[in-house]
DNA sequence: CGTTAACTTGAGGGCCTTCAAGCTGTGTGG
DNA sequence: CCACACAGCTTGAAGGCCCTCAAGTTAACG
């Protein structure tokens, strides 16, 4: 899994009721807009309460590289020091709760549990960006694509195989370092062997997920005749 | 700096003496040994005290990404919930502090301050994943193998502008997202360029610090008639 | 319906990989 | 102390995968 989401942390049960109390301003962005951008101060934390978000960085020749899709359950904020280390932009319309940064520190105190699982949570997004680190370091164009493809469907629960991709081509090609022609080729190649269709531009629907699998894990997947329809 | 280290947690200031008190065990690890494999049972978290570790992952087809060099100061572990995610092994004689995970919890109970330090210890390194990431995924080879050796001396703290390279040419390889045959040609091409000195096989020198900052940051270097030279 | 950004597709080239051969350096046993 | 063996490193040649550049198409939005 390359993507960041998931684990909800219970800001709710804390033991006296204090962080329940003090559950920090929510914000709405509108998709393509920014929540923080690269050297902002970091004033906040913020938990992902519905929609996507982008963490990038940007290099001195103007090339970005995507660190993390963000979805529900996400804490953005946390790398770096000082400043924020990454821009953050609404991928989807974005609602996040903001956490003041000083506060961490009352919380931890209030409520110990909480900061064990804040741990976790920092824990589990770093092996979620040391896993795409793998693919990016390690795979192929196929490999990296297939592996994206199964996250976003894991993470986005939908239902008859049909998932929302709400990130450009773009977006896609900056997390997994490539150039988004490449992606759209690659696109194109899986819906011409029948392993994904494309009901529109932004949703897609797994025809074919064991081949995804298998190709994501590395294995050559026979095309099964196609090349001949192709030639 | 795509390296983990540096930032000391400080376990001897915790208010009541109790977290100096239980100082965790210390073990020592032979060069090219591990402490502890993918998948292995999650019991302790690792501070390493000196020398160099490596944590990597492993793919079906054998290959291998380096997921990060740590050396003094590194916490080990957090990622990944159940086991451990990745792989760690000693590429020096290693030191470490292990502390047991279900003692984590009375650490941040007794000490929300050192809790909120162990946060930003992991968002560090979450940083500093993300800022390899943007290497791996970003950059030319060139540009890689300019960063590395340059994070490497800022890591390394030697002295006349010599440091140590501890790890072999495949272990860089694998944690730049590059074939050995890349890192040695490369290698040679820098000292061809007077950018760098090898003293020993693990041993280097900085002869043009700048030049190595300019390329890093994506800036091309001009061989200054060394072509001509080479022709 | 017009304008523009995003996407697709093709052709050619470059960077890194792959495969192969030779070299270096370290450790071990006679 | 030297010879040998083997792992790690260097270097060369050829090929492949992805990138670059370019043109055309589709989708989005006012």
């Amino acid at each position: 899994m390359c993507i960041n989401g998931g684990a909800i942390i219970d800001f709710d049960r804390s033991p006296d009721g204090w962080v329940a109390n003090h559950p920090g301003e929510i914000r709405q962005i509108a998709a393509h807009n920014h929540l923080f951008f690269e050297g902002d101060a970091r004033n906040s934390l913020y938990i992902i309460e519905s929609g996507w978000a982008k963490l990038y960085r940007t290099l001195v020749d103007g090339q970005r590289q995507v660190v993390g899709f963000c979805s529900a359950g996400s804490i953005m904020g946390l790398e770096g020091a000082a400043g924020h280390a990454n821009g953050c932009e609404a991928v989807t319309a974005l609602k996040v709760r903001a956490i003041p940064v000083k506060r961490l520190a009352e919380i931890c105190a209030r409520d110990p549990q909480l900061a064990v699982q804040l741990i976790g949570q920092v824990g589990n997004q770093l092996g979620a960006a040391q896993a795409q680190l793998t693919s990016v370091g390690a795979h192929s164009a196929d490999q990296k694509l297939a592996t994206f493809l199964l996250a976003v469907a894991d993470v986005s629960q939908g239902r008859d195989a049909e998932f929302d991709l709400p990130m450009r081509r773009s977006e896609m090609a900056e997390f997994l370092g490539l150039r988004f022609e490449t992606v759209s080729r690659k696109m194109s190649d899986f819906q011409r062997r029948k392993w994904i269709k494309m009901i529109s531009m932004y949703h897609f629907r797994l025809l074919n997920r064991s081949a995804l699998e298998c190709l994501a894990e590395g294995g050559v997947v026979e095309e099964a005749g196609y090349a001949m329809l192709a030639a």
